[in-house]
DNA sequence: GCCGTTTTCGGCCCGACTGTTTTCAGTCG
């Protein structure tokens, strides 16, 4: 059991005790919202702690330390079990149809006895639903709709964010070209750059709303529509990714993205230290007495509340405004900050696309000083290449190197990782290359052991510069293989080997969470685009948007150092 | 259930949209 375990059961009991008072407000339920985001801020295992210390987390009182360690104690807490036996599962999952909410469902379970998904549907079928009082034929038909896209898009659907980036690309871009638009911008969870994003916001400056509802109403890219406002509208994709678009004044502008782009949580937290101040804050934006205090701007707002500008990817109230009041905020990471592309490959690789000389020409295009070309080694059968492959390639890039002379490249290696650990090629091969990222492309479904032993072996031969996407995932597709994280972060920062932030959208690996639990254990992080083709280099803005997650600061990373220490701390490897 | 620069009780973030109502409750974000 682990403090995950502890968060886990505070969500259920949150969940259950929305049911059982019929209400998402219910103060009850917030307080045990409230705490798993103490103890989440606090960042400590709460399993080894007792009642005083629990108490002293924020958030945490009396009552839910003990049931913390009524839990870490028995496995079980009394009043989850007996709130179990009263919603089992089956009436729980009801909650997950769109626009069925706890006071529905207790109304639902009084008055007609309803306690599954079949009692529901033989309900409608009946035309009983509209005799209840609060619903009619409409909400009777929009809960038969509802529950017939139930798998596509329930209330807990998450979309990788692959998947949604270039859908919010495009809306962004074709509600930017309706006249008097003045901005436009995807907020929400996307913005926040989490790997998997529930729906899409979109907040546009325009002053008048109407000209964007009817694009948005009438827009290729819905399928259904879900609500039509004056200034909001939300739509429904094909693929069930449900979209909404908010319009405002330009002058609102900074307080609608501040607003829509969440995380929920940081946003109660800025409104109580707006109410702290005798102000308000919305998304029109910060008032007081009715004067508008700020809402042209984010930044404008924060500084108003006393806070130093806080970025999109560290809005998750794990510890960010508290960093912002005290001036400790992290000084991140950003995409200028990058001088070279660890991670890249070429048609030397049986999956590269671009030739060496085109994607050398690219990385000067994006004003690298250096670039490690990563092709794969042999034990990759199809994509990798001979030890003769190799040295020939070595000529090249040594060639383009000298003909340029504008770009320091250096002669790389992605290495292979076997499902014992071993490495492509011999120690002797390997000290050849310059550079080596090792990654694992198979074996994913072995055992929690033998895959962390897999990785701490690669990492101990000596030869690895970087272990590059750690886990192996496809958000959405692929889960990583499964890892014993700590011990390899230890291993990782004893021997001073780097750990990739991955920028393919559908990788993002490590993930923020791993990159925030490995700068804590001291490890350099290595942003990578692992490009195949000239079009791929834009991820590196991926991989700096993800580290910025983890709270990777400039400092953190290898490949934001001048050239001579980039290339002093490559060849310290150990 | 938690909390305190209005401190041990009384409050707890804020607003748009919808459907069912004639002024509002429920849901959602």
């Amino acid at each position: 059991m682990n403090t995950h375990d502890v968060i886990a059961m505070l969500w259920e009991l949150h969940a259950l005790t929305v049911l059982d008072e019929g209400s998402p407000q219910s103060f009850k339920a917030r307080a045990y919202e409230n705490a798993v985001r103490g103890i989440e801020g606090a960042g400590v295992d709460v399993t080894g702690l007792g009642k005083s210390e629990l108490t002293k987390i924020k958030g945490v009182g009396g009552s839910t330390a003990d049931k913390i360690l009524e839990y870490v104690t028995t496995g079980k807490v009394d009043k989850i079990e007996r709130l179990r036996a009263e919603y089992p599962p089956e009436f729980v999952v009801l909650s997950k149809i769109p626009g069925v909410g706890p006071k529905t469902l207790k109304t639902l379970r009084s008055e007609l006895g309803i306690n599954d998904l079949d009692d529901l549907k033989d309900a409608i079928a009946s035309e009983r639903l509209r005799t209840v009082s609060g619903l009619g034929k409409t909400s009777e038909e929009k809960i038969a709709k509802a529950i017939e896209r139930l798998g596509m898009h329930g209330k807990d659907r998450r979309t990788p964010i692959a998947e949604a980036m270039p859908i919010a690309n495009r809306l962004v871009r074709d509600i930017e070209g309706i006249e008097g638009v003045e901005r436009a911008e995807y907020c929400g969870s996307l913005r926040r750059f989490a790997e998997t994003v529930g729906d899409i916001d979109i907040t546009v400056a325009a002053l008048e709303g109407e000209p964007v509802m009817e694009a948005v109403r009438t827009h290729p890219l819905a399928a259904d529509i879900v609500a039509a406002g004056e200034t909001k509208t939300s739509i429904l994709s094909r693929e069930g990714l449900q979209v909404d678009v908010r319009v405002v004044a330009p002058d609102q502008f900074g307080a609608a993205t501040l607003y829509f782009t969440g995380s929920k949580s940081h946003n109660i937290v800025l409104r109580q230290r707006a109410i702290d101040r005798g102000m308000l804050l919305n998304e029109y934006g910060l008032f007081a007495e009715d004067q508008t205090v700020a809402s042209r701007s984010e930044e404008e707002i924060y500084a108003a509340l006393d806070l130093a500008y806080i970025e999109p990817p560290l809005r998750e109230s794990s510890g960010e405004v508290e960093a912002a009041a005290s001036g400790t905020l992290p000084d991140l990471v950003r995409r200028e900050h990058i001088r070279g592309d660890l991670h890249y490959h070429t048609t030397r690789s049986g999956d590269g696309r671009s030739s060496l000389e085109d994607m050398v020409q690219a990385a000067v295009e994006a004003g690298y000083e250096y670039v490690a070309i990563t092709d794969h080694g042999e034990d990759l059968a199809i994509n990798g290449s001979s030890r003769e492959e190799m040295l020939a390639h070595r000529d090249a890039i040594r060639d383009l190197e000298q003909r340029r002379g504008d770009i320091r490249l250096l002669f790389g290696c992605e290495l292979n990782i076997g499902s014992d650990g071993s490495l492509d090629y011999d120690p002797e091969f390997r000290a050849l290359f310059e550079w080596s990222v090792a990654s694992v492309h198979s074996h994913f479904d072995l055992d929690v052991e033998t895959q962390t032993a897999r990785i701490i072996g690669a990492i101990s031969k000596g030869s690895v510069n970087v272990i590059g996407h750690l886990t192996g995932r496809y958000i959405g597709r692929r889960p990583g293989i499964d890892l014993d994280v700590d011990p390899i972060l230890e291993a990782l920062a004893m021997t001073g080997v780097g750990l990739e932030v991955n920028g393919a959208l559908d990788r993002l690996d490590a993930s923020s969470t791993v990159v925030r639990r490995a700068l804590a254990a001291g490890v350099r992080l290595v942003l990578s685009t692992d490009s195949h083709h000239t079009s791929e280099l834009g991820r590196m803005d991926f991989a700096v948007r993800n580290a910025q997650r983890g709270w990777g600061e400039r400092s953190d990373v290898a490949n934001a150092l001048p050239l001579e220490e980039f290339e002093a701390w490559a060849h310290n490897r150990s």
